[in-house]
DNA sequence: AGTTGAGATTTAATCGTTTAAACAGTAAAT
DNA sequence: ATTTACTGTTTAAACGATTAAATCTCAACT
């Protein structure tokens, strides 16, 4: 059959030692003093043969793998998706190659993917961390093995990451809404511990607190049942006491799903309830009223924390690196007060 | 500094040889005859030095790597996304990790990304190629490296594929809109030379043809400016001769521009146009008329071109399979004429 | 005592590279 | 004539694992 062709069988065609076809294709020829004429010999031969180097062996020799292991929630989500591409187009521009995996927000699947890639040499992880994950973070740390968190990170662990300002950008989008007039702001999150969820309802609550708002309206659902639960909450916050005329959404999913409740129950935006988003999603663009959302800055955050990885990959003892990057808020209709 | 454990470390840990440990890491103690009491020390101080075999080592000497390659347009297009994520689930069943890239659309990148992976002794690939692709597939098949083609596949070449029945779906998609009764029925397709896309085109054509419906407006645009030539074409279609009443995308991507544009003249859906859509997408469900789409079986490609593949890895003589899959076809108000 | 055999373990080659070190050959310098 | 200094090339070890073959140790049997 065809077997692939090695340094071995070049050395052969031509008449050589390995080493020599070795120092000719990794452009050696001046340091290792490699005559001219061979070295052209050796060049043709390799082109002739289609020769293609055995980037394992290369890695096992060199203890370096140019891969980057990446693990996030799901790639199937689009701010995830976003997030993998410009990630894959940064790690291409210096040479790296990347293997990701999807941890469902799941501790034990994204225990099992890091311990698949450590297996696979990648040279450092770049993680959306899950729940739960803190020992597995640790773990890392002190295997000495260089990741970079995005999205969320330990507030107690300290370790590179690049996140968006979560806080702010909530505080602003909830003071927009106060500003705007409305009377009871409600908030929809998912219940974790997760930093950058907590941030964000701590963001709104700092905001009605400041303005002396009344007290806030907080629901939070389950990531496995949220289409479901949310249904409930908002039946809860349209029908509570303090009946709420503005909603705050979390995520980008929590907007989905919470907005198809409300046209399912034919409340209108904004007349029957503002709307303000967390992230961005085509979907957005087909919804009847142009919605009102904080934009996260994607690129750059899959851009720096390339950057940081490769740094830290190659500068080991280098200080860890916290990034925290400011979003847009993109204020559209669906959070402006209908005149009446 | 913490460097990784080897089967060495472990050897020199416990006082004995690696080939040893490698016998009972492995668990072939009984073919090797290793000693109960060792096999347990060894075993024990393993999991206490917290080993994780080198995989690269493991794939050079046994010349495989248990990776797949998979080459997308674009992974942060939806379509793409959830196929990638099926196809991770079901490798991972096998052991296996798959490694991905973005060719968009492009013949050149998606060259460099076989190269790439080749050098990384990926096991196979699975490859939804471009325009002009056909000598990197030539050369896949030349060089004897199992891979199969999804969503698109080039006629002339003998290859595994797993496909959807393009023609099938445009020919039922059409056949729907004459018999609801629409008198001019268009359709926006991209401009390139491959079989899915022809596909859908014949499919629409044929159909036209069966019906003797008046002939076809097709109209054709690039990839690279899908979205502004489409503005040009749909008013050509509307303010044409034969003013269409129906309207044929023949991509999400291409739906969601179009629909856009609509909306922006003021267009109503269906009064004032018919809507039928190849593929979902999420944004759909916030469009303010529920659209009829071809619903291609998006994990059973993602599987069986999985299945395909392993099995072409792991038996090299097995004939190319040549798979086909029909979509379901969901009809919705987009599609039903206004009673008027 | 010597042979046989089974059990337990090590040796060494191998996968495809890299690269320090050794070696060989020639020319210039002493 | 010998040393020195290049130039050009090969040798061999190493990366971390696997595994056939070799070796060693006993115990059992003749």
């Amino acid at each position: 059959m065809n077997k692939k062709v090695s340094l071995k069988d070049i050395a052969k065609a031509v008449g050589v030692s390995t080493a020599l076809v070795s120092y000719v294709l990794n452009n050696k020829e001046k340091e290792a003093r490699v005559g001219k004429e061979i070295a052209e010999v050796i060049r043709k031969k390799a082109a002739e043969m289609n020769y293609q180097p055995n980037q394992l062996a290369k890695s096992l020799k060199s203890g370096k793998s140019f891969t980057i292991g990446l693990i996030l929630a799901d790639i199937s989500n689009p701010f995830f998706a976003n997030i993998a591409r410009t990630i894959e187009d940064e790690a291409k521009k210096y040479n790296y190659t990347v293997i990701f995996g999807s941890s469902d927000e799941n501790a034990e699947k994204s225990q099992d993917l890091i311990d698949v890639l450590i297996k696979r040499q990648v040279d450092g992880f770049i993680i959306a961390p899950t729940e739960r994950a803190e020992a597995q973070i640790e773990n890392l740390k002190k295997a000495h093995i260089p990741f970079v968190l995005i999205d969320r990170y330990f507030p107690k662990i300290q370790t590179n990451y690049v996140i968006t300002d979560n806080f702010g950008a909530a505080y602003q989008a909830t003071q927009h809404l106060i500003e705007t007039g409305f009377g009871a702001i409600g908030m929809i999150a998912y219940k974790n511990g997760l930093i950058h969820m907590k941030e964000r309802v701590r963001g709104y609550k700092q905001a009605l607190k400041d303005a002396a708002h009344g007290k806030s309206s907080l629901k939070e659902v389950t990531y496995e049942m949220a289409s479901e639960e949310i249904q409930d909450k908002i039946d809860e916050l349209i029908n509570g006491k303090q009946k709420i005329d503005a909603l705050f959404f979390a995520t980008n999913t929590l907007s989905i799903h919470g907005l198809k409740y409300l046209n399912s129950k034919r409340l209108k935006v904004p007349d029957d309830v503002a709307i303000v988003c967390f992230d961005e999603c085509d979907a957005f663009d087909f919804f009847y009223c142009p919605l009102t959302y904080v934009k996260q800055p994607l690129i750059q955050v899959g851009q720096r924390a390339v950057n940081i990885l490769i740094d830290k990959i190659n500068h080991p003892e280098k200080a860890e690196e916290q990034v925290s990057l400011a979003s847009d808020f993109v204020i559209k209709r669906s959070s402006i007060k209908p005149t009446n």
